[in-house]
This record gives C-alpha cells, structure tokens and sequence, in this order.
DNA sequence: TGTTTTAATTGGTATAGACAACTAGAATAT
DNA sequence: ATATTCTAGTTGTCTATACCAATTAAAACA
C-alpha cells in the first residue's frame, strides 16, 4: 500500500489512499478512523507523518479531528465548489477592520410559527435567541439576532456567543455548515435598531436576512441583521459557470 | 514576542505575530520573510513549530511558499466566486412578475474619470448611457443607468435597448458574458428617483451597482440602479464546496 | 568571454520521542 | 446507589535531527 522506495512523499500516498476510502464509502460519514498511532504503525512509518496526511485531510474537510475522542469521517461535501459563505468577522478582516462583538441578550425562547417554518422544529420548541451588536473597528455596524434550535446545539454558552459561533458549531459540535440562502432589502432604522447603531431613526439601513442549513440539509440557524446603510456596502462576486 | 511559558501554543503566538505584521503592512505584499531556519533561530524553538505557524498561514493565502527561493507575503486576498448571474427580466420572472420597460434616455456620452477607470477605457472614449425605468406587473420598480462602451458594442439602438441588452450582446455580436462584480447598500430616494418610481422622497432604497466582464475579461458594462426598498428584496443562494 | 561546476540557502519530507490536554469508561471509595 | 479517582487511549504541541529537492550565485573552467 505504501511504498517507502517511491519519488512519491509517503504523506502524499497515504493521504490518496484514505481519500479513496472515504470516497468509496470504505469509510463511512461519522464513522471513526483508526488512529493516528495504529496507522503509524501498521504502514510503518512516523506519527508525524500520519498526522501530515490527516491535517491535509482536515484541511480540505473530509476529516474531522477530535481532541480525546479520533478522528471522524466528514458527511458528503456539495458537488459544486461554490465558496461564498463567510462570518461577520471575516468580512470585517477582509474589509480591513477589525471586528468586535457586544452580547446585548442571549436567552431561550420557544419558536414563533415563522421561525418554526423557516427552522423546521414545531411550533414552541426551544430556540436559542442571541441578539448582538457587531462592532468595526469599535464603532457599531450591525444589530444581529440569531435563532438556533437547542436541540442541535445544546451547551452553547453566553461564552461561546461572544466569540465565533460559527467556529463553535464546526469544530466543537462536529456539524459542518452546507449552504445558506440570504435576503437583502432596503429600510430605515426604528427607534431602537437606531439606539444601538448610534445613528438616526429613520436613516438608511441594510436589513439582511440568512438562513443557514447543515450539509444533511437540516436548517442551523436564521439569522436577521440590520446593518448601517452608510457604512456598510454588500459586495458578491458571480461568475457565469454551467447550468 | 515568544512566552514558551504561555498556555498559548507556540506556533500559535507565532502564527498571530507574522499574521498582523502582514496586516499591518509591515510586511508588504511580495515581501520575502525570514527563513524557518532564522525564524527557529530567532525566537530559539524548532523549525519544525515554524513551519507549523507558516503552513497555517500559507493555508490561509497569507504567505506564499517557494521551495529554494523563500517565503513570501500573498497579494490581498480575492473575492469567492458565487452564481447568480441573472437579468433584470429573467429576475422578475423568476418572481412570479412581468417585467417591463420604458427607455428614458439613450445618448452617447463622454466617459467621467470613474467610469473610464471601472470600464477600462480612457477619459473622453465615448460611452453610450441608457436610463431606464424598470417595471414589473406594470409598476415602477427600478430606475437603472447603463453605461457601456461604445467600441465593444457598436449599433446600439434605442430599439434594442428598450428589449434585453444582454440577448442582442450575447446572441447578436456574440459576446461571452463571464462575470460580474455588484455591490448593494441601502439608501434614501432623492427627489427625481422618488418621482420616477413612484415614492416618496426619503423612501427606503436599495443602490445596486454592477460590473459586468467578458469572459475574456475586459468589462463590458457598469449598471447603477435604484430599486424600490418596498417592493424588492435581493436574494443570493450560497453552497459550499470543497477544496 | 561564455560555460560548467560547486557551494550555500531555501523549503519539503521523514523520523523518534516526549509531554500536555482531553475523553470515556473502569475501578474505587463514600 | 453515588460520587470520586484512576487509567488507558486519543489528538495536540514541541523538540532535535537528518536528508532530499529546488534555486541561486559565486567560483572554476574552457
């Protein structure tokens, strides 16, 4: 299976080789991997190198690692490799601002007929409710509230809200994030929504509505955020491909 | 720089420190950084916790690796390409709604410094504007400015433009269309976009510009419109890929 | 002067081993 | 029964070393 004589980096053929695995389903989504000391040593070569072909694997999103527990086959990737999906922070960073996060509310709340709907969980059912304003370089930009049924995140803390929820969900719950449909329509600030963003009710805002889905397909979150129509442009690159 | 005492893994403080000298433009952008071996030298850990801290960042698109020649600072990072190219017509349609359209002005024009630097073409090259007001099920929907050069397209009529500009390019003078910039970001209608289409002055809107390229990438066109806040959302799928 | 060789530098691959952090279940004490 | 502690197994971090492969520039040579 390995062969040490070959031009061919050893990482390189063992990273093929459990590729080919998981694509055959050899390997099924959720099943465990044999660990990193096993496969060492039954190709006979170092951890490290293992380790290299497991982190490429990672990386490109066919392995899950898990502190304490093994490393985890991926559910199935999306055939089309559209990318596009991109956190608040990271479009601040790539926008050259720094970002920064203020936890106005997080509580639970049972789910309205809509948000049931748009979040497939029947009406009452327990939904985290986080409302946070979103900050750029210190100063406001957006007023965000995110709905997430308990049930597929359960532990999630005032903690983990202040930071990446995004990063909480994929590496700590395992869950990998699928794709996402957004709205965009113009309006003008409320009374409240212009407290927050420090600017005059009745100015300019974004109103952004995102549904995200899992990779199974099963709704994550909603997610509804008002940004400031002075300071925020929405920018998306689109490129003419098949179909 | 470096506490080998902090809980913070090395390659970690590491990674962060070269992450915002890039960012701050302290390595610039084809900059060549130290080598791993200085770099382990420098803060005296191991090459080896270097090049961890340096593949995460070539991960990233931060840093460039050559092997023989070095490392080096990335160009600025590029936009993810997403679909969604659609028409105004087809985008109506899409919706359920007929679309419409009354020409308002068809002229050739002078190209402004802006629009020469977006469209590629020098100062004063000649331009032809078409404004439109965009209807859907007979009421006003969007008033849109379209500028494209006159060289590319050449027998541009008020005929044609009262259809679908992008057919006659496409089918016409067989033209590829291969990608699109746009940008949204919410407004207030002034007095004359107010009247046109219908609202009062002060009404939410939302400000749409788009770049549009050929395939071979030379832009072709850049459309400014102002949709009704009321009547128009802007919707975009997002799917992720792999790799 | 032009060409080839050599040496030095760079990142790439690989090893062996050590300890830390974390997880889950077994063993133990209360 | 119920906590608590222990233990074995997992990935994560880090070191020190060695050699390979690609590149470049200087040195040697024709």
């Amino acid at each position: 299976m390995i062969d040490k004589q070959s031009p061919i980096p050893i990482y390189y053929q063992l990273e093929q080789y459990m590729k080919e695995k998981i694509e055959k389903g050899e390997w099924q989504p959720g099943e465990m991997i044999p660990s990193e000391r096993e496969l060492a040593e039954m190709y006979d070569i170092s951890r490290m190198t293992v380790r290299q072909a497991v982190n490429n694997l990672a990386n490109d999103g066919y392995l899950i690692r898990r502190r304490g527990k093994g490393t985890f086959v991926a559910a199935k990737k999306i055939e089309q490799p559209l990318k596009g999906l991109t956190s608040f922070s990271e479009d601040m960073r790539a926008r050259g601002m720094e970002p920064g996060t203020i936890v106005l509310s997080f509580e639970t709340v049972p789910a309205s007929q809509k948000l049931a709907e748009k979040l497939g969980v029947t009406e009452g059912d327990d939904l985290y409710e986080v409302r946070r304003l979103r900050l750029a370089d210190g100063l406001p930009m957006a007023l965000e509230t995110l709905y997430i049924p308990v049930h597929l995140v359960p532990g999630l803390t005032h903690d983990v809200v202040s930071g990446s929820v995004y990063e909480f969900i994929e590496k700590e719950k395992g869950l990998i994030i699928g794709s996402a449909v957004q709205t965009l329509e113009a309006s003008v600030a409320r009374k409240v929504e212009a407290e927050h963003l420090k600017m005059k009710e009745g100015a300019p805002v974004l109103l952004l509505e995102r549904r995200t889905c899992l990779v199974d397909g099963r709704p994550l979150e909603v997610v509804k955020s008002v940004y400031r129509g002075d300071r925020y442009k929405f920018m998306i690159e689109m490129k003419r491909g098949g179909s």
